[in-house]
DNA sequence: GTCTATAGCTAGATAGAC
DNA sequence: GTCTATCTAGCTATAGAC
């Protein structure tokens, strides 16, 4: 599973072939067929669904975890979404799935995503003080700084864009 | 051609197909080939050079133009922005090249694209009375907030967070 | 559950008439 | 300069042996 994330954030639900999905994985594409009978779409639903579970059990678990405080979770969570997209190299899923066609296919799954990414930084904000609403305006832009960094980082060639980025977002919500 | 820029940045390179280039022109896929000899890569690079054609003669432009103050210039640039992103329902064409197979052909265009936009916006920073390394950052975060506004605006479905963040830039720079 | 083989289709690209 | 017709290669998907 872990074999077709990579491919389908790296080319994206339209630039991803079954042959592809076939080398990386070692199977034949009827074996494939076997285990998603419904095809590149559930290949490509299973592969959302995976990574949701691993945010939500390392990059969301962090950020709730009630044992540390605000301060820790968030570095703590900041530092898995550093290892979630290898520093600025990968890319981000709702990215490679919201080309047009993609799009169609995974809106609501974009959307509820997205959304709970927003929540959750929302929460973290209001744990440092912050009132409701800027929370959530912060937890927005925070959204906008991941998906825009990692942009740029891949157009500039550079992981710097993307690693400076995360320590804006650590500073705004500790008012460094 | 501005009928094959539409379908490029909303299906991405690998998600447009020659077909639908067919159907949108109205010509048929010879007469395609006919002004596009070396094929669906050439479409592709003529539809980038359009594109950044419009944006130096418009919002580049309107950012340089001297004979307005830094605060007008900054507010025209924006509002061609606005435009040309149709209010955050348009694609941008770093982000329709950039999957993999596109990013590959594309790489050297992105980034020269993408370092005029700093550059730019960087000028404008200094105009306003921002040191030289605070307005480069400004420019940097600039360009995220609309790459990153652009994608979290598709996967919500909401042109309110790419119409809030032209604001946002707008505050940061002018200091409100 | 994995394989070989292949169906049926669409992709990008070309030849040649007009 | 646009067209019809066609090529080859690749695509998603399936049938059936083992």
């Amino acid at each position: 599973m872990v074999a077709l994330a990579k491919v389908f954030r790296a080319k994206g639900y339209e630039g991803t072939s079954l042959a592809e999905l076939s080398e990386v994985t070692g199977l034949k594409k009827a074996s494939l067929y076997h285990r998603f009978p419904k095809g590149k779409e559930a290949m490509a639903t299973s592969v959302f669904n995976y990574i949701g579970d691993w945010v939500q059990a390392n990059v969301f678990a962090a950020l709730a975890d009630e044992n540390n405080t605000p301060e820790v979770r968030l570095k703590n969570g900041l530092n898995h979404i550093a290892t979630f997209y290898d520093g600025g190299r990968e890319s981000c899923i709702f990215r490679a799935f919201s080309m047009e066609t993609g799009l169609h296919l995974f809106e609501k799954n974009i959307s509820a995503g997205m959304n709970e990414w927003i929540s959750v930084f929302t929460r973290i904000g209001v744990a440092l003080g912050q009132g409701p609403e800027s929370a959530k305006a912060n937890a927005v832009q925070t959204l906008i700084d991941i998906q825009g960094s990692l942009i740029v980082s891949k157009g500039l060639n550079d992981t710097d864009v993307f690693e400076q980025t995360l320590h804006n977002i650590e500073h705004r919500y500790l008012n460094k």
